[in-house]
DNA sequence: CGTCCACGTCTAC
DNA sequence: TAGACCTGGACGG
């Protein structure tokens, strides 16, 4: 029953990171050309900021999501609009006629006849005009790995928010942007790390453990939004999602600061897995402090269901650090193509089809192919093509 | 029908 | 740290 309530409500950074892609998938090569804002939204007025047709561009920062408004004459610069999804906000894309209950604002495209909506039903969301709020809230853990893992290890010691329970520092966002009650359980439980443990305490006594974790912040979301788990979609769906649970809603939780954390007394006990996707390099196997000490236990390996594009998505990242292992293409390249796989750009995948197609497996051109497709698309000028 | 609960963020005491 | 912001689904009488 607890489910029930769930599936329509919590969107994290999983959930924002799927919203940037489904947005992206809806709105590629479409004009739009009109935005309203219905007197419901708590945001500002975009509206009265853009003229003439325009294209729409997303992307997810830990729980905020921006829009790129782009108009089409070049003279007019892009305006940036930054949500925040409250409890249960989401985007959807409805008929113009037909536009959503809760819609606070909705951008038009009257080729398409579809109008891309955000729907907030109890409007705890809301946006404003500008850029994401980097000064309150930390980097993205999946897209901005190092700079998350740096903001956190380098504050360690000095700033007090991070000296309480590992539970509680979880939803700090100036720390662990995107993360919710949700993914704080599951990280947890995965790294087998004890909810009321001390952060300091943990990353200083145990810091093989600590990075593990930093790394589950990435791994679990990411396994989410790769896996294309979707809590608000068909029965179906929504089941799939609720065996993806590990912890969180099941069984046993305390009450800390007014929210439930749930996990299993003795998780602290058990040999953590590997991190599904372990796309940093990060220390193997070496057991230290309390981990060491954990009975080894038999561990069931972590069963994925995977879809023919999830296998690309692995094989690609794969490709691209054996690129750039190989100095065949830049950090910034790297980076650019883990980004557009993130995103869910065919682009980077058509790339990869190519390359395997290519009986005489060569790496030059498909790093060169690589390197083409990331002056194309960084390059303003041509950034329709992206689309 | 009413009550509880979902759980993000801001504000005020 | 409690309350406010909101809606709506589950559950109980």
């Amino acid at each position: 029953a607890v489910f029930d309530a769930f599936f329509v409500a919590m969107p994290e950074l999983a959930e924002i990171h799927s919203y940037a892609r489904n947005i992206n998938e809806w709105c590629s090569g479409l004009y739009f050309d009109g935005i309203t804002k219905r007197a419901t939204g708590k945001g500002v007025d975009v509206s009265l900021l853009v003229s003439g047709r325009f294209t729409l561009f997303a992307q997810a920062r830990g729980k905020e999501l921006k829009l790129t408004i782009q108009p089409e004459t070049s003279p007019h610069s892009p305006v940036y609009v930054t949500f925040r999804h409250g409890l249960v906000g989401i985007w959807k894309w409805a008929k113009t006629q037909h536009i959503p209950k809760h819609a606070h604002i909705y951008f038009e495209s009257s080729s398409a006849s579809h109008s891309l909506c955000f729907v907030d039903s109890n409007r705890l969301g809301t946006w404003n005009v500008g850029d994401f709020d980097t000064k309150s809230r930390g980097p993205d853990p999946i897209n901005e790995f190092n700079s998350f893992r740096s903001n956190v290890i380098g504050n360690l010691t000095r700033v007090k928010a991070l000296n309480k329970p590992i539970c509680e520092v979880l939803l700090d966002q100036k720390y662990f942007n995107g993360i919710g009650n949700y993914l704080r359980a599951e990280i947890l439980y995965h790294s087998c790390i004890n909810p009321h443990v001390n952060a300091r305490e943990l990353f200083t006594s145990n810091p093989e453990a600590g990075n593990r974790m930093l790394s589950f912040c990435r791994a679990i979301p990411l396994e989410v939004f790769t896996l294309r788990l979707d809590k608000y979609g068909e029965p179906a769906e929504k089941a799939k999602f609720n065996d993806w649970l590990k912890i969180y809603g099941k069984g046993h939780f305390d009450t800390v600061k007014g929210r439930k954390i749930y996990y299993e007394p003795n998780q602290h006990l058990r040999q953590p897995e590997d991190v599904p996707i372990p796309l940093q390099p990060h220390q193997t196997q070496k057991q230290t402090a309390a981990v060491a000490k954990a009975p080894k236990q038999q561990q069931k390996p972590r069963e994925y269901l995977l879809e023919p594009r999830e296998k690309s998505f692995k094989k690609l990242l794969l490709a691209t650090s054996l690129l750039f292992q190989t100095h065949r293409i830049s950090s910034e390249e790297k980076n650019w193509i883990k980004n557009s796989a993130f995103q869910g750009s065919n682009l980077v995948f058509c790339a990869l089809e190519a390359f395997e197609a290519d009986e005489s497996k060569d790496l030059d051109e498909f790093a060169e192919n690589i390197r083409f497709m990331y002056q194309l698309c960084t390059d303003p000028r041509e950034a329709d093509i992206f689309c």
